[in-house]
DNA sequence: TACGTGATCACG
DNA sequence: GTGATCACGTAA
């Protein structure tokens, strides 16, 4: 079943990323249902440098200051589409962004979408599962609770002891607060981002 | 390692 | 208005 908006509303973004793995994202876009178990995640707080919420609210990122249960759904590179989920209360800005999943449901509409033959890694990165599962900017804003993204708990079980933490990948720029552990990963699953 | 690609943001 | 920058992916 979905995720509460409880569950997005509390205060510890750190918990909520470690959390998330092992749960199944779900998309059903144009009628196309896609869907794929959450490996790899990266959490955001306006505390940190890291964040496109530190130096406050603008235009790209006033939905990560709404209330959490929201998609936060950017450009990057001019080319890649990042998912984010909006966690904590109004204004406290905090998101997950969901890097990675393993496939599960509409494998053949996200082999048309990649245009690809093989599913091999195609959902292993940020910018590369939001075009398989047919995510971009219309996204953004929408709630979780929705019928067109959405998260699902499937009683999936993940042991503690299979996920590890590690620094935030491509934020260089944050100084000391990219090395903060704040990464997830599933140990030993193939479709971590490299 | 190099760079495509275009929205965004902090300047004026 | 303008220019530097960027939570990536792929090719080389």
């Amino acid at each position: 079943m979905k995720l509460a908006q409880s569950f997005y509303q509390r205060q510890n973004v750190v918990l909520i990323a470690k959390e998330l793995i092992g749960k199944v994202l779900v998309t059903s876009v144009n009628g196309l249902l896609t869907s794929g178990v959450i490996v790899e995640t990266e959490a955001y707080s306006y505390k940190e440098r890291g964040c496109h919420a530190y130096r406050g609210i603008t235009e790209r990122n006033k939905v990560m200051f709404e209330p959490g249960g929201v998609a936060y759904v950017y450009l990057c590179y001019g080319i890649h589409q990042m998912m984010n989920v909006v966690t904590n209360k109004e204004e406290k800005a905090e998101a997950v962004l969901i890097r990675a999943l393993e496939p599960l449901e509409g494998l053949d509409v996200m082999l048309r979408r990649m245009a690809v033959k093989t599913e091999k890694r195609i959902t292993s990165g940020p910018g590369k599962l939001t075009k398989a599962l047919g995510i971009d900017r219309n996204q953004n804003g929408q709630s979780l609770g929705g019928s067109e993204i959405w998260i699902e708990n499937r009683n999936i079980k993940v042991a503690k002891s299979r996920i590890m933490s590690s620094p935030r990948i491509g934020i260089d720029y944050a100084g000391e607060d990219a090395k903060l552990p704040w990464r997830f990963t599933l140990i030993g699953s193939e479709w971590v981002s490299k």
